[in-house]
DNA sequence: ATTTACCGTGCTT
DNA sequence: AAGCACGGTAAAT
């Protein structure tokens, strides 16, 4: 899988950018898939328009669900086990924290979790745990950027930017008890 | 059982 | 420019 990054704050990407989403059907529920010219720049569970909007502030946002129909089923079929074999680029937009933790996803392999002390171990800083959970959350490509497979230490409590129903689904889909 | 300290980011003063 | 709340965690009260 093409990875291709940018740097960038939450305020500021989205700038001279031209979106094009569509919402389509996925076993734990819908999503809103949207791409660049350059490939998958986001991917929300259950996810309207609006919360596209807010995270790509001063992006031209076009609804195409004829565009972005091949993704989202290529996405349906490679999930949960073959992600990694998706043709189409993902496109990071984050703070250069953000882009390492987001890489370090990446590694997770499906069926597998880690803690967030275990990502902020792996980037050099061990002690910024708290800081890895906010970037984790400000993951923009759900499911193939598996955001779900982070999990707490002591997993009494269960977060998830979708809700925790989902990624428990998510979770279940790729057979962790 | 509660408090305290640490980290980076975006929102509110 | 400064303060604050977070998808965390361990250690000291």
């Amino acid at each position: 899988m093409k990875v291709i990054q940018h740097t960038a704050s939450r305020t500021t990407r989205g700038k001279n950018l031209t979106i094009v989403y569509g919402i389509h059907d996925f076993p734990v529920g819908n999503i809103l898939v949207a791409l660049t010219a350059e490939g998958l720049c986001w991917l929300g569970i259950n996810c309207d328009v609006a919360k596209l909007h807010e995270n790509w502030k001063g992006a031209e946002l076009v609804e195409d669900k004829a565009a972005t129909t091949k993704a989202a089923r290529e996405i349906a079929k490679l999930w949960p086990d073959s992600l990694h074999k998706l043709s189409i680029p993902i496109v990071l937009y984050g703070t250069a924290f953000q882009l390492k933790v987001w890489k370090e996803l990446l590694h997770i392999k499906s069926g597998s979790t880690v803690t967030y002390e275990h990502i902020a171990r792996k980037i050099g800083k061990p002690k910024a745990v708290r800081a890895v959970g906010s970037a984790v959350g400000r993951n923009t490509v759900s499911i193939v950027v598996p955001c779900h497979r982070v999990v707490n230490k002591s997993s009494d409590r269960i977060n998830y930017g979708w809700g925790p129903a989902i990624k428990k689904a998510l979770l279940k889909g790729e057979k962790v008890a």
